[in-house]
DNA sequence: ATAGCCGGTGTTATCGATAACATTCCCGTT
DNA sequence: AACGGGAATGTTATCGATAACACCGGCTAT
């Protein structure tokens, strides 16, 4: 009596099509060399039995599994979490297994380890969410036979990488805020080590000094409202400041609720504009002027990076930047 | 001459410590008898060869990787964005490396067909996030042989289970309401498909008819700040309303911009509770009570009911309720 | 005609682990 | 002294796929 329900494999298909199991597998792997009678054959049998080919053992024999790892900072934050979303849809669609590591920090023994449990499932390739500085030299260490796409990453680093054009968006928001009128634009930013923030306060700054705009001085912050609440309640307190952008919508909340405690009124006395395009930024009081990334475009991009990578051998470390777009709301006013 | 780099194997490992391939393989899965002294030798080879097992190897010969599949809706709502981070965290912590499977719409082909990746991976276990009615009948033919954990699924289902105590959440806050001298409290739910909105409006209701006070008609919305809005937006034009009891904080935040169109002040004139704790709470205007999920305690619950079942063959079909609790802060008043 | 080539297929080795069984050695009993 | 039993270890089979190579027939080029 046979076992019960075990799993069909590849010489059952064969018996039952009457070919080897070489045929089935080249079948399986769309060899030319097949006649397209016998092709026939085999599907029919790989239906009948409902078979589906072992991963595993598929992975010991190639030594490559199908299965993505991502490295990413583990964070409920809107940004990160779109990504991954967006990401493993991406992922599933090319017949892909995403198999997610999550740090809690993006430093050299965290993300080393990541990478090694990574490497023990024999993923056939990694993405890596860097959005900080510190994270370069723990990348360094990953093995150049794996292929490799950053996101958010160094943009010097050499390695192929897809990033949103937070310069771009950063001026988007900053000219928006000049064009209405204002003197200049204080800006919140995020942590100065992720890259992200790095961009968005280059790209404020160049365009105040291109306008000819005094810079103020720059506040940084972490991503929290909590922060962005905090540096709220002192711009709140500083009559000159008429246009802020920050670096996060979540930072702009904070902003707009210490605005509101100290009796300044959004947008008549004060603009702001944030960044990422929450689902609630339309929800803010006001709704919320913003820069939209493209989590989508991003992921899609990147996973396109990854398997020209698995496919060819010629690595030509491409840079691919997804441009954002400015949502506009009404958050932001001409000054009094 | 060797082939540069290929990663050691058992028998490399075994070739240095002087015993066989089997042994090396006794004292990986800590078998006990291996003597002390070899063992020691077996774990020397291993770290100067800095060894690390072949899972895919593994996975063919025993039928099991070391890997858990998630099975959950595709979305970025805090909820379950925190649920998934927090697992992934637990399973890593215990060595399991975990691979997600999202999905669109919790229907009946998406949920088999990414179980059916899933399968062909051949995890070790599951974890299906069923947080909505429909998602019952796919998941009757998930195969009995494999262990399976469901979070904020059917309470009815017979299946192991973990889930946070929507209903008592839900009494907290509209206790809470009714003790700061409100008459009645209205409550605007998710989706009436999902288990969470479900025993939300429970807790509320029950709450409400123990204490003799009247029920309002329900308002359901989805979770968004938009559908918050619109009903904010008909509950500011009654004045009957001082309390709202919101299922989740976007809805909530969406209600709060609605009454503040409408001049109505909160907590002054009406008092409002959202449901979640999302980080950006404490900064609404003003800022949010509301009800705090413990999203950790439940992945490491539905890890731990996972490797029970991994370990004995004895599934008890364990439900574990994880309760909630109330964050108060300053969106409830007493009514004029 | 015959050598060579190539499309189509089967045979066998292989990946790196675990499982099942075999073997050795040492000890305490009778 | 002979025996049985269990601890410690080795040998061989096995999982289910792909890779490498062998084979067979029919076709073309000489």
């Amino acid at each position: 009596m046979d076992k019960v329900a075990r799993s069909p494999a590849m010489t059952d298909v064969a018996r039952l099509a009457g070919v080897s199991h070489q045929t089935v597998s080249r079948v399986l792997n769309d060899h030319p060399n097949v006649k397209e009678q016998t092709r026939i054959r085999v599907r029919a049998a790989i239906a009948e039995l409902n078979y589906r080919p072992n991963r595993a053992a598929r992975a010991l024999v190639t030594g490559r599994s199908q299965l993505i790892g991502v490295v990413a900072r583990n964070s409920t934050l809107y940004g990160p979490a779109s990504m991954l979303t967006e990401f493993e849809q991406a992922a599933a669609d090319a017949g892909f297994a995403v198999s997610v590591g999550s740090v809690r920090e993006l430093d050299r023994s965290s993300i080393s380890s990541v990478v090694d449990r990574h490497l023990d499932q024999r993923v056939a390739g990694l993405v890596v969410i860097a959005n900080v500085a510190s994270a370069a030299e723990a990348l360094a260490e990953i093995p150049s036979d794996v292929p490799v796409v950053f996101i958010d990453g160094d943009p010097a680093s050499g390695r192929p990488l897809v990033t949103v054009d937070q310069v771009a968006g950063a001026r988007a928001a900053t000219k928006h805020l000049l064009d209405a009128g204002h003197q200049t634009v204080w800006h919140v930013s995020g942590p100065t080590d992720w890259f992200d923030s790095a961009g968005r306060i280059q790209g404020w700054r160049e365009t105040l000094e291109e306008a000819g705009a005094e810079v103020p001085p720059l506040l940084s912050a972490d991503w929290s409202a909590a922060e962005g609440y905090r540096s709220g309640q002192m711009l709140a307190r500083m009559p000159e400041v008429t246009a802020i952008f920050t670096a996060n919508d979540h930072l702009a909340l904070g902003i707009l609720r210490a605005l509101h405690e100290r009796g300044r009124r959004v947008p008549h006395e004060v603009s702001v504009v944030g960044f990422d395009d929450v689902p609630e930024a339309a929800f803010f009081i006001p709704p919320l002027t913003t820069v939209r990334q493209a989590f989508g475009d991003v992921a899609r991009a990147a996973l396109g990076l990854l398997l020209g990578q698995m496919r060819a051998e010629a690595e030509t470390p491409e840079h691919i930047v997804v441009p954002p777009r400015l949502v506009v709301r009404e958050s932001v006013g001409r000054p009094l």
